[in-house]
RNA sequence: UGGGGCGUAGCCAAGUGGUAAGGCAGCGGUUUUUGGUACCGCCAUUCCCAGGUUCGAAUCCUGGCGCCCCAG
């Protein structure tokens, strides 16, 4: 449990969010004999993200993580990643909005100012490896380091790290991989002593601690609310919308249509400031046209069937928490590719994410562009 | 201003003498390290208005008012 397949004594630099996941990984990796090193990225100022922070703030996160750095005995450091959180993440997850897209930030969050900056920073300190609280396994192969899911389904995060490239995913760690429920890792914390233990799970997006994202993208695009007409499967005007911002598809709340049966956003037309809805029946997808396609899986198996007619046979999540699902995946040119469920998934955004799966590996993704 | 129909919550709608179904929307909660979905709970002391009949009316009668259709 908990082996990260380094020489003992090795410095490590630990991603510490002040939460509970990445305290009991530096906690873990510090009592196993490594060199632990404690760094939380400061992301952005809730003085302003919020007007009253309620439950939880940057300040307090950051002052919890230097908290269990002292309860272990690890050095700490900050790191000011303000200005690039906002560019890298903040202001494309607004953009991605305003173009009627659906965003995962957590995802360009991970590709950018973690795995590409904190990464490079852990590897200035010297380090030997960067270790992260997320819920996946990294298995060594005969081609590099696997991505692989958590052992506990429920709590799999390799969906947010589908982008991870060969190179950052040599160099990291998920100790946390093999935990069979996240009651096991407050155990763990309970049993280490860390103040954390019982703090509540983060959920939400952690730049929008009070829920509304929507006031977020307006307060940072203003004026790109346009109002327009809520529109059936056939073009009729059923309603009228405060702007494509507050709609992702899938999407049955918030569209005041009542009468019949229930509505849900099929698609959302931002140049024509237009949420088309239809039954739940047309939500159902199964082609989806994927971009900046990040591949994991092995070498060969890309050629062979990948590029080829007949395709890979793969399991795809198109969110998070869904069950992987029977498709055929078939690889592109310029990192594009296209992917061919069995049965129709509803829901589906662009904007949002595809992760391919053989069994436990996964085997990368893609972005839904359309 | 001849004939017919209708008026129940924001919307659709059941209920034709026994003390207001259901769906949609909305609100609240649970689930969820993205947006959503799903699930659970709440949501008309009152049935266009005013009289009347009745032990008892949304349901019957009378008179208004307002819509709709046909005929002009």
């Amino acid at each position: 449990m908990f082996d990260i397949d380094l020489e003992k004594g090795a410095r490590v630099v630990v991603a510490m969010s002040g939460g509970v996941d990445s305290s009991v990984t530096a906690a873990v990796l510090k009592a196993q004999g490594y060199e632990v090193v404690g760094v939380t990225m400061q992301l952005y100022d809730h003085g302003q993200a919020v007007k009253r922070a309620a439950s939880c703030c940057a300040g307090r996160d950051i002052y919890d993580a230097r908290r269990v750095a002292d309860a272990i005995g690890i050095p700490h450091y900050v790191l000011d990643y303000e200005g690039r959180f906002q560019a890298d993440v903040i202001d494309r997850f607004a953009d991605a909005y305003v173009q009627g897209l659906t965003p995962i930030p957590c995802v360009l969050c991970n590709q950018t100012v973690k795995f590409r900056d904190l990464l490079g920073a852990a590897r200035d300190l010297g380090a030997a490896a960067l270790a992260t609280g997320h819920y996946v396994r990294r298995v060594a192969g005969g081609e590099g380091a696997e991505m692989h899911r958590g052992v506990d389904p429920a709590r799999d995060q390799s969906y947010f790290l589908f982008a991870t490239t060969r190179d950052q995913l040599d160099f990291l760690r998920f100790p946390l991989g093999g935990m069979t429920s996240k009651d096991e890792t407050r155990a763990e914390a309970a049993r280490l002593g860390l103040p954390v233990a019982s703090k509540p799970d983060s959920q939400d997006i952690c730049f929008v601690p009070d829920g509304d994202y929507a006031g977020v993208v307006a307060r940072l695009r203003p004026g790109a609310a346009r109002p327009g007409d809520i529109v059936d499967l056939d073009g009729r005007v059923l309603g009228r919308h405060r702007g494509v911002i507050h709609y992702t598809v899938g999407q049955r709340k918030g569209l005041g249509i009542g009468g019949g049966p229930p509505l849900y956003v099929v698609r959302l037309d931002a140049a024509a400031a237009r949420v088309v809805v239809g039954p739940r029946a047309a939500l159902g997808r199964t082609e989806l046209p994927l971009a900046r396609v990040n591949w994991l899986g092995p070498a060969q198996a890309a050629d062979d069937g990948g590029r080829a007619a007949e395709g890979l046979r793969v399991a795809v999540k198109v969110r998070s928490t869904r069950p992987p699902a029977a498709a055929t995946l078939r690889l592109g040119a310029d990192a594009t590719a296209t992917v061919e469920l069995d049965e129709p998934e509803p829901g589906v955004a662009p904007g949002q994410a595809c992760v391919f799966y053989a069994g436990d590996r996964c085997l990368g993704g893609g972005w839904i562009a359309a």
